[in-house]
DNA sequence: CAAGCCGTGTCACACCCTTGTCACATACCG
DNA sequence: CGGTATGTGACAAGGGTGTGACACGGCTTG
């Protein structure tokens, strides 16, 4: 029903243009992706019969029935409604964007694109669609949490890491990529109403850091000077 | 919050002459769109205050504080600020036309205009709107900035741009294709209330380009003698 | 009960980036 | 060619962040 590959989201690319499709495939990749591939609309469906993906990127023009009309096709359908779509498309024109989102593509990319700006959109969506883990398992570059035995383990290494500092490397994993305030982490961090200063998020970030150093894995949080700091398994 | 009719844009127009009134409340209504009056500054303000209109359609000459004051004053309130204006006017003169882009209109019609002309000149104005980013994810010609994550990169390199840099290079590429002067840049770039120099601005500009130089997308800030700054992603 | 340990929040200090401004060079326009 | 607008390098002041130290309270342990 669902792809093998329970680590990684499984994304599924409809686009005629090999130069095209070997590019995504090879940035879905290298993220983590596992990748499904058709050429057309007939295709797609053909690996929908038996593989459900967690998101479809979906060309804008395909041979014989267009993305567009295949696009309102799943719409119509209970088994895929909830397939997340992102659009492909050559033309900048705002009237195929608009049409677009009408039909139901969660977002909507104008070719030439990067990889990294395709990925950033997918996690965008994807972090949209599902809701937080379930498992309560994240890992990133070796790093690994483990919400229900409360453990933090780095290559298979056991770390130390205080109170606080696991309820600030948990909320991390599980919102990476994205800037956090030093107020916004006492809300979410600390105990509701709370007052404490805010500074001390410093120290429980260096704290932290000073934790992840061993192993390496300091690096994975960063600091956006003048916003607050960031989790990222990225540079 | 919003109007309620989900399928059509919603339309505020600010006129005190009632024989343009009806005919711009026709011409709308048969365009599909849900229209609210009011016939002046006061009476927009009432309205605005639970409804939000998509657009607003702004006569130049009003009773009591004129339009291009309500303009002023919109730009100013956060809750306002993105709401697409067009002004419209009697006169024809080409002062009037700047002072109106100054204030923050997005287009500008003279009178007397065609039904046909204002519908078009909504439908274009709508779809820049539209366009805006869903996820805070901007990009052109390779060139991506992701608000959420607080990153810049171009062609898959993360670029390092310092706070004001990022907030102006966000501000721009949020509203692309539109000359901003130093006094608008400072109000809406910079922290309100702020005193500084306008030509703070040209440093600015100059430590942006500087960023975006190694990748070449230094040419995308463009400089509009006597008139300020523009992103452009196209020559 | 006393001593010691751990976790936490705050402070003080140092350092470096950021920032606004100036002065000068350069480009544009009539 | 003069005047104005803009580009550019340098600089001092200010602010944000890293970091070590310390006090306080709770808990365990002897």
């Amino acid at each position: 029903m669902c792809c093998e590959d329970m680590t990684g989201k499984c994304i599924l690319l409809v686009e005629d243009e090999p130069a095209i499709r070997t590019m995504v495939v090879m940035a879905l990749t290298r993220a983590g992706f596992e990748t499904l591939e058709a050429g057309d609309a007939a295709g797609a469906d053909r690996v929908l019969a038996d593989r459900r993906p967690d998101l479809l990127l979906l060309d804008w023009m395909l041979p014989g029935a267009s993305g567009i009309e295949l696009a309102r096709r799943l719409q119509k359908d209970d088994y895929t409604r909830d397939l997340p779509i992102i659009m492909l498309t050559a033309r900048s024109e705002e009237d195929d964007r608009v049409r677009g989102l009408e039909v139901g593509a969660d977002d909507y990319i104008t070719k030439p694109f990067s990889p990294r700006e395709l990925i950033a959109r997918i996690n965008a969506v994807l972090r949209r669609a599902s809701a937080d883990n379930l498992e309560g398992i994240f890992s990133a570059e070796g790093l690994m949490l483990d919400a229900q035995s409360h453990r933090v383990s780095a290559n298979e290494q056991s770390l130390d890491v205080g109170p606080t500092e696991f309820r600030l490397l948990h909320f991390f994993m599980s919102h990476p990529e994205r800037v956090y305030s030093r107020s916004q982490l006492l809300d979410r961090v600390w105990s509701r109403g709370a007052v404490v200063e805010e500074r001390t998020v410093d120290v429980h970030i260096r704290r932290l850091r000073k934790a992840l150093t061993p192993s390496g894995h300091d690096s994975l949080i960063q600091t956006v000077r003048g916003a607050g700091y960031r989790f990222s398994p990225d540079g």
